[in-house]
DNA sequence: TATCAAGTGGGAAGAAGTGGGAAATCTTGG
DNA sequence: CCAAGATTTCCCACTTCTTCCCACTTGATA
């Protein structure tokens, strides 16, 4: 399971490294997609198959059909790179990717379960700071509808 | 069953001495995670395991289309972190997790049923003052409302 | 008082992260 | 169609940080 949080440098030619814990889950080949919330997700080759089979096949309908559903996709898909990890673990963001999560020079990248997220890290450092708040919430929430 | 306060220095280098007496129970491998009240929770891989499970449990459904879980997810699982013991009883504790629970020089290790927690020394004195006066009361509460 | 276990501290070897240069490939203009 | 320039990719080297291991201290016990 990808889990944790690690700020690494994005160097001039768009290079960062994945956290030595996560290489050997990731595997060589990525997915790297536009993400919500102003970072990047990141999944591997097995978990992006059930992402895009889980994305096009809401209910049974042909996914082009719905005005939402083709925005959605078109951004999830089109918006989606495949990279390669280097010898020593690092990937190379495309400009357009990390124009789209306005990544600077040094970037956030968080384990979450089954995926890892690229922040900005003044971003994610900003977002966290709410996050810790609605998460405590979040858990008297849950705690409170669970059966 | 993990009972008890200890109190151990954390040193420069981050590193804690989990108490001799829940190390064998605890395992060479344990989870720590921002838990809720300025404290770490620590579990063991089974427990987490168990714990992850319950969480992420939203059925088939890509958990990260919700807003909420996003947040909550990011939350649980990027503020995470897999440490080995090491050879002689110690964990170290990540930078940002050491931020999240305003870790000192010294803290407090309390076992709690089936986790630890790690508290700051000083964070758990205050807050034991006013939790012992309030767990009278919640006792009350509590034996009302069980079923 | 001596011995053992537990906790604390620090040094050294190794791994991980970062940066830069060279080779290969692609593109553009003549 | 070829050549020059620019861009990308691959690889190597340096530096920093982490991790592992050993030793000292303290306190408890026999």
């Amino acid at each position: 399971m990808l889990i944790g949080e690690y700020i690494h440098t994005i160097d001039d030619k768009n290079r960062i490294s994945l956290p030595a814990k996560f290489r050997k889950e990731l595997g060589k080949k990525i997915i790297i997609t536009p993400g919500l919330d102003q970072c990047l997700f990141v999944f591997t080759s097995k978990e992006w198959e059930k992402v895009s089979k889980k994305l096009s096949s809401s209910a049974d309908e042909l996914s082009f059909l719905s005005a939402d559903q083709r925005t959605f996709n078109r951004n999830m898909f089109g918006g989606a790179a495949e990279v390669e990890v280097d010898s020593i673990g690092r990937i190379l963001i495309p400009d357009f990717l990390k124009d789209r999560a306005c990544l600077k020079n040094t970037g956030a990248v968080i384990g979450v379960q089954d995926r890892l997220e690229i922040w900005d890290e003044k971003i994610w450092v900003e977002y966290k700071k709410n996050a810790e708040k609605k998460a405590e919430g979040l858990a008297e929430k849950m705690s409170g509808s669970r059966e």
